[in-house]
This record gives structure tokens, C-alpha cells and sequence, in this order.
DNA sequence: ACAAAAAGTCAAGTATATTTTACAAAAAGA
DNA sequence: TCTTTTTGTAAAATATACTTGACTTTTTGT
């Protein structure tokens, strides 16, 4: 699952732990997520979408062929 | 989470069975979605979503007041 | 160059999503 | 009513999301 989160935050200047700050979720999380490690739970991701004013097809983008 | 599931389904004259084939996951796992006693992980969403060609966010409502 | 801040990573633990098997309850069809 | 299909549910096992604590590497600022 590739995501924007880096873009994203760049623009807002925001570190990796103000973000995960105001997602409610440790700073390894955000990085984890960032980086691809793994997908976010559906309500993070909800979350996530909040903050940024933007839908979750805008931010996470699904890589499955199938 | 509410979902739109059981209506989407409904629409489409499908069993839980049947969604959960075309999801390749088992019948308890969409039962269990639909009865709301769990979300679906992000890229189970995205399928749901791309089945029903629809948006994740017009299909699953997330609650949080926070 | 140096110091501080930010980002990356790892291990071990907890929480939640999902599977399989099995059975009970409800709905649908004859 | 009887039978079949569908739905609901539960327990135990596995997979993945997420936490905390600690440490290293990279980036930023002076």
C-alpha cells in the first residue's frame, strides 16, 4: 500500500511525532506507516484522512492487481 | 464502524457467502464486518470498495467524535 | 565541525483482524 | 409443516497492527 503521508506532512512542515500526535498514535506507527512497513488500521487511516481534509483514496493508494 | 454492507449485498441479491468469495475471505469474516463487531483491515476495505465500485467512505462510516 | 533534532530500526509485548471448525437460530421454499 | 439455505455465533489458532523502550543513522542549524 503506497501512501502521501510524506508529501503531506511536508508541506504542513510536521515531524513524524506531531503527526502521531495528533493521530493518537506512537511516532514508530506514523514511521512504520511512512514507510510502508505496514497498512493502517481502517479507523487510522479514517483518521488520518480527517486531519488532512482529504478522502482515504487520496491519501493510501491500493497496489493489488488481483 | 457502520457499514452499508447487508443493503450493498441486498441490492445485488448476493449471500455472505458469495461477497465472501468474491472478497477471498471466509463468511464469518464479512458476518462478523456487516454485525459491526470488527473493522476490515485497509486492504480489505479498498476490495470492498472496488467490488461494489464505490468509495470506501460511502461504503463504511466511520463513528469517532474525537 | 559540533550539537541537537528528526528519522530509521529492532525486539518484545499487547490488541485486533481473520481463519477454521462446528453448531444453533432464523429465513425461505416446497 | 418439513427441508434446505442462510445467518448468527463461539472457541482456538494465526496474522497483522500497534505500543514501549532503546539505540543508530541521518538531517538540520549554528
Amino acid at each position: 500500500m503506497k501512501n502521501r503521508l510524506k508529501v503531506l506532512r511536508a508541506e504542513r512542515d510536521w515531524t513524524q511525532a506531531q503527526l502521531a500526535q495528533q493521530l493518537e498514535v506512537s511516532r514508530q506507527t506514523v514511521n512504520a506507516i511512512e514507510k510502508g512497513k505496514f497498512d493502517p488500521s481502517l479507523p487510522l487511516a479514517f483518521k488520518v484522512a480527517r486531519l488532512f481534509e482529504l478522502s482515504i483514496e487520496e491519501i493510501f493508494q491500493d497496489e493489488t492487481t488481483a
